[in-house]
DNA sequence: AAGTGGTCTAGACCACTGA
DNA sequence: CAGTGGTCTAGACCACTTG
């Protein structure tokens, strides 16, 4: 609350939370309409509002028009995981940032390129891969396929000096982006370039992103061994 | 907008993330006050503010009082992962899970655990193994250590029949809680259990919660090569 | 058809922080 | 200390969805 008594969105939040915590109200039970809360709690239905959206996103409660507001018989996790793009990661972490261009070519893309980025026929691609140094030592290398169609500028950018993946975010924003987390075993060539061995466990990022329906990029990047993802709630 | 041309705060946002996508403002740049936006397009302040909140949710924009809103200069891409309750994941597609316990003992955490749990001591713990199956196939393998300090409940729920996954998340909800995903070779006990050879590439997800100050639990699930943590923004 | 959440408004005051 | 975002209110209307 602020002042003295009045209670604030997260003040309101805090309670009904409680009132999940003890039991009071149980999953899948409804909990009373916004207008009674608010009544109850002595604060404007909006407060109310404010508290059980963020309630919602957070996973604890499900809200439907008519239906009214339950708590949800199956708990989620939901967690914010931020990407950042790899320089800002490595400096993040005080140690200096180094980039290599290991490959450029204008190609046909594979059917699994083709496939990531839901395109029926594949038009001109760029194909870049990329290593990224932390302190001088390996990183992450990324493998990367850009659409010429959507993205035709960017043949004559010069990705020896600014990676793909900053002139993209500087340049291309994107409307839709899909992200995927996988492990796998390093490759022969993989193990080469991150200076570690073959059949070691890698952290794979993929991510693919559109403007619209139009394919924008997509990259798999894989990252030296223990790299960590994380997240905090 | 809704009926004519009147804006709602999906629109507003909409026109604020255009002038940011065109260049209109470059990272860096300063946004007009909220006011004089809304000024601009013709709706109250309050829905210029909850488009605002949106793109700073985002990851678009940054907003200080007094200093103004400004166009992140180095884009984050944020993406929300859930991370349901293993049943719920293994019934989401369409299959049967299941579920053994595999070691159950009271015992003294090793320091690692103390270290994930934010303890500097332990005290009575209760160490867990257990075995999630999709379809009769292993799927998750879980090491889990609950502190009896915080849960002492626990020890007389037979987790034999209810995983202390589902448990703790039906009576203990958590007020904090760490996530951490990373890639880890499979050594000879993990390879038996899911089935795979030792040496296979995968991924480990590590959660600690607590509740205020007090660890309740933290678990290392280790999940069968392939698969997959999947976002989309 | 009616109930409930979602959104918008106009105005007010508060809280933070940069000049 | 003044400017800007953050929040609260009271009231209105809308949109969805369930009985």
């Amino acid at each position: 609350m602020n002042a003295e008594g009045r209670l604030g969105w997260q003040a309101v939040r805090a309670r009904i939370h409680a009132r999940v915590l003890t039991g009071e109200y149980g999953p899948g039970d409804r909990l009373p309409r916004d207008e009674d809360l608010a009544a109850e709690l002595g604060c404007a239905r909006a407060t109310v509002q404010r508290a059980m959206r963020d309630l919602a996103d957070a996973g604890l409660v499900e809200r439907r028009r008519k239906g009214g507001t339950h708590v949800r018989a199956d708990p989620v996790t939901r967690a914010v995981l931020e990407i950042p793009v790899i320089r800002s990661e490595v400096e993040a972490r005080g140690a200096v940032h180094g980039y290599r261009l290991t490959r450029r070519e204008v190609a046909e893309a594979p059917p699994a390129v083709l496939a990531r980025m839901e395109a029926a026929e594949g038009g001109r691609m760029l194909r870049v891969e990329a290593l990224h140094l932390a302190d001088g030592r390996p990183y992450i290398c990324e493998d990367r396929w850009i659409s010429l169609d959507t993205v035709p500028e960017i043949e004559a950018v010069d990705l020896g000096r600014e990676s793909a993946n900053e002139w993209l975010v500087r340049n291309r924003p994107y409307s839709r982006c899909d992200l995927g987390f996988h492990a796998v075993e390093a490759g022969e060539g993989e193990a080469a370039l991150l200076e570690t061995r073959e059949g070691a466990a890698l952290m794979a990022i993929e991510r693919t992103t559109w403007i619209g329906e139009a394919p924008i990029t997509t990259v798999r990047a894989l990252a030296r061994p223990g790299y960590q993802l994380r997240a905090r709630i």
